[in-house]
DNA sequence: GCGATGCTTCGGTTACGATCGAACTATGAA
DNA sequence: TTCATAGTTCGATCGTAACCGAAGCATCGC
């Protein structure tokens, strides 16, 4: 009975409300100060402190000190995907603290996922993606053509550069608001990183969510169509 | 702060160590008894009984009536998928609760992993059939090929039969004591028991390890050959 | 230097949940 | 029927961890 990785260890850590809310708020994908994670939580900056001590002995949290800040971010993509993969098992099962998928319509629409696009503009890319032929999916898995390289050049993201990282180029990640997937990997970043750059879309301030300008919108929407 | 599903409830289901352990024992794929999950879980009954009625609750457990004894079980795949998962990042992040990988030897070589073969045998198993040209990966993903189709049916299974489950034929399964990709999915559990009806192995009594007979394991490494 | 801000550490309180003994229900066997 | 086994429910204990006020560092701006 004793053999094995300890998953009560982090279960744990996952399990505390305050400290589930400050993950759930890293997976926005920015550094957050001790402040402002102590908002979420709905907590004293005191409390917080010590569970974000936690967190980082736990090896979910790393942080970065810059000034009179400290600024937290998840330790690395493996723990944005743990807790996204428990987000979709639990909305799933129903466990939802209020509505069905994200309150705000904007939200609901596209926002944030780490580093990557969610919500329906999210599937909705991955969806054209595949239908053009650019990214091909077996099973739960995707991979890029060669059809869909010399495409992503044309729109200017050279995927040579992006190969040469460790993290995967192409990778499936469950959207629970819509249930179905969205792209992530270096690649899905790479392609909101040039909508934020194109100025397409910008992030807010204190939410998840992803603004699109009414010309980004039509660019976005005619980039990645889908057939009825 | 309060959008999206609640992920802190079902971290303390699984944060607590006896919760943990029961939960553990349970991707051995057996269904057992309230009695014998006390045992894995170091505690009385009583108190796994307050322990298995919050799992159930949560979702993640259901209990068969069978005479005097309940049986339970994971409710579904999915938290098979879950608690693997959360395997594999505490195994990556060193949170062992021994040595890394299991104990016994036995283990590592074949072990059952809720319904499918695990271990080196596992993953030995799927390098074969990807090898052979049998199964194809796309990034995560797995795909069984028109060979691979009939190939399969050469060895006795219909892969027509599993095709009409909602299960997915091929899933990807990461393996938390060799650290690389095994097969799950409705094949995965289809390849399982053909081995155990054939007589090559056999599962052991109180341990998720899966033992081979000699002429077993030798059939096995000459049905799935790997190159040097 | 000074005060203000961001964060951690200390100390003490509180509350919740894990635990078990004991009593109770249900099924099976004799 | 009676006894034994399997399991749940009740009641009470106990420990731990979450929590916050207050004090202590560290850094910035002045």
């Amino acid at each position: 009975m004793k053999e094995g990785p300890d998953i009560a260890q982090i279960g744990a850590l996952i399990g505390d409300p305050a400290r589930a809310n400050m993950l759930a708020a890293l997976i926005g994908g920015r550094a957050l100060t001790a402040t402002e994670l102590a908002g979420v939580g709905g907590i004293t900056v005191q409390t917080a402190s010590t569970h974000l001590a936690k967190l980082e002995a736990g090896g979910l949290l790393t942080q970065r000190k810059q000034g009179r800040h400290r600024y937290f971010t998840l330790a690395d993509e493996a723990v944005a995907r743990l807790i996204e993969s428990m987000m979709g098992f639990a909305a799933g099962r129903g466990h939802l603290r209020h509505q069905p998928g994200p309150k705000e319509p904007a939200l609901r629409k596209a926002r944030i996922c780490y580093d990557h696009l969610a919500g329906d503009y999210g599937v909705r890319m991955l969806d054209s993606l595949i239908a053009s032929g650019s990214i091909e999916a077996v099973g739960e898995g995707l991979g890029l053509t060669e059809k869909g390289e010399g495409d992503l050049k044309c729109i200017g993201i050279d995927v040579g550069d992006l190969r040469s990282s460790r993290r995967p180029l192409c990778r499936s990640c469950l959207d629970w608001s819509e249930r179905r997937a969205h792209l992530a990997g270096s690649l899905g970043k790479a392609l909101l990183s040039s909508f934020l750059d194109k100025g397409w879309a910008r992030r807010t301030a204190e939410s998840r969510s992803i603004l699109f300008s009414p010309e980004g919108d039509r660019q976005f929407l005619m980039l990645f169509p889908v057939d009825p």
